[in-house]
DNA sequence: CTTTTTTGTTTTTTATAACGAACATAAGAA
DNA sequence: TTCTTATGTTCGTTATAAAAAACAAAAAAG
């Protein structure tokens, strides 16, 4: 549900629900309510306002964090991946360096 | 924009306007708004209700028709990755693992 | 051709998203 | 202790998302 996910963010940036309120430009008391599932269908606006400060992207805030299996390529996965890439590493880098970690 | 993207998905299934309203259950009115961005500001419930006979995600609704995932990555990457997520690697690992590899 | 049905648009109305202000509660400072 | 100050909640209102209905234009059927 939108309002954990929102909180979780919320926290995990140690942002208080009035400063997160300010920072995007939404009224704290509807921001409460989103969190608290008093409301649960907010506007495009009213999300992409909230992801600014949460240094998000709207579709993050309804990716569920224990995505099902299909979903484990979500649109930050390929980011993440595309950057990577970008940045020079090859497939055997990447095999090489990920089994290191595993080890560990 | 919301509705340049509705309209595409929507005209790609060869959905008339009124087929998709009454297929997802919301007015054609509001649609042809939608689409024609008269409004750009719809509700999380209203985009899950039109993804479905879309057939695609409320996320997907959102990103803009950049070449769809399987495309941008083959498919020898997607198994390395698919393999390194089930052994258990995070986005922070993954982040923290091509940092390295760039930094060699 | 005329009539009917399909398409999307415009208008009017209703429901509710979202706001601002008042409020409660607790934590910290005096 | 009492007085602020920071936090989130509840209340009352406003703005607007979304529906329903009426409409226009075209396409298809007769």
């Amino acid at each position: 549900m939108i309002g954990d996910r929102i909180k979780e963010l919320r926290e995990k940036k140690g942002l208080t629900l009035t400063e997160l309120a300010d920072l995007a430009g939404v009224s704290k008391s509807y921001l409460s309510h989103i969190e608290r599932k008093l409301q649960n269908n907010p506007s495009l606006q009213m999300l992409s306002k909230i992801s600014v400060p949460l240094e998000t992207k709207v579709q993050y805030l309804l990716t569920d964090q224990q995505a099902p299996k299909e979903d484990v390529f979500d649109e930050e996965w390929m980011a993440l991946l595309h950057k990577a890439i970008e940045d020079g590493m090859s497939k055997e880098d990447f095999v090489r360096l990920s089994e290191r970690i595993r080890m560990q």
